[in-house]
DNA sequence: AAGATATGCAACCGCCGTAAT
DNA sequence: TATTACGGCGGTTGCATATCT
């Protein structure tokens, strides 16, 4: 048989946690620890909550050092940098964000990231519609095959992002070439083919504090000791200040600097990554694919 | 001022890989 | 080796608050 059973479900309270239940707690695990076991944690405290609750209000809310909204600028250019290349990971987001936990960067994505970059792409599309070429008509939900269909929300995005760059890239003839992901621009070292990490084998085996370096030592082109090229450093640092643009504007551009926590923006890194699970396959930035994506953001000029 | 709508966020749900038995 | 719980994660929901009409 396996392990004893978890928590009585039909007695664990549910809903928000009082005042007096986070100080139970978080008395309780900055005295004791959690001793590796959730689960075991409510009963030692005398909490009618769930373990898994227990943790989530702990990760979330009461653990030391905890950052609550006010992102700043470079934190955003953080976030949309990392999902446009990973997706939403957003554990491995969060990572990069110190004080900011998973499901308050997921939050702030949802909520504002989200909407002022796919809002700003919807606008354009709007004017743009008249010269839209047949392959991004076809592309719209409306018109969706199955296989399209099968495609999660995120990779939608993400696909719908690359689209608009390619369109931009080549706005007069992109329905006289097949669409070309990132992953398959290149034939250099950057492309996917050389890095196919899965999440299992870069995420789930390494710690939440290095999955970057996880990634990079499995994945990215790096030179011969083991760091980026220069000019591939370069075409990073230029689509981390584009990204910028594209997200504030000329006028605040140039703002970037040191993140509250000690997190700069050279210290995002950029990695071939294969989704593994992902019907889309792999999203790395090639040299070419950063090109394009400057081409993006300068054309929007925002 | 009141109702409708939008927004933000905390918490829950369900899935998956791992570990314990 | 099979079974089952644990831990972790992403997606979603529901409520409180803010804004709009």
């Amino acid at each position: 048989m396996g392990r004893a059973p978890c928590c009585d479900k039909a007695t664990v309270k549910k809903g928000p946690w009082s005042p007096e239940e986070d100080a139970m707690l978080k008395n309780y695990i900055e005295e004791h620890g959690t001793g590796g076991n959730w689960i075991a944690l409510p009963h030692k405290i005398g909490l009618k909550r769930c373990g898994k609750s227990c943790r989530l209000r702990w990760l979330n809310y009461l653990r030391p050092n905890i950052k609550h909204g006010d992102f700043t600028p470079e934190e955003d250019s953080i976030i949309c940098s990392l999902y446009i290349s990973i997706g939403s990971r957003w554990s491995i987001i969060a990572a990069q964000l110190p004080g900011r936990t998973d499901n308050d960067v997921k939050n702030y994505w949802n909520t504002k990231l989200k909407k002022r970059l796919l809002g700003r792409r919807k606008d354009r599309d709007t004017h743009h519609r008249q010269s839209a070429t047949p392959a991004m008509s076809e592309m719209s939900t409306e018109n969706m095959n199955d296989g399209e269909r099968a495609l999660s929300a995120s990779a939608m995005e993400r696909i719908q992002l690359c689209m608009q760059l390619q369109e931009l890239q080549n706005p007069l003839g992109a329905h006289h070439n097949p669409l070309v992901w990132p992953g398959t621009l290149s034939s250099n070292s950057f492309n996917s083919n050389s890095s196919n990490v899965t999440v299992a084998e870069q995420g789930q085996s390494s710690s939440m504090n290095e999955p970057l370096m996880d990634a990079q030592m499995e994945g990215v082109a790096m030179d011969g000791l083991g760091s980026p090229s220069s000019a591939e450093n370069s075409n990073m640092i230029s689509m981390e200040a584009e990204l910028e643009e594209l997200l504030y504007g000329e006028g605040n551009r140039g703002k970037a600097g040191v993140v509250d926590g000690g997190v700069q923006q050279g210290d995002v890194d950029w990695w071939s990554y294969d989704q593994g699970k992902s019907p889309v396959g792999s999203w790395d930035f090639t040299p070419e694919a950063n090109a394009v994506f400057q081409d993006y953001t300068s054309v929007y000029d925002i």
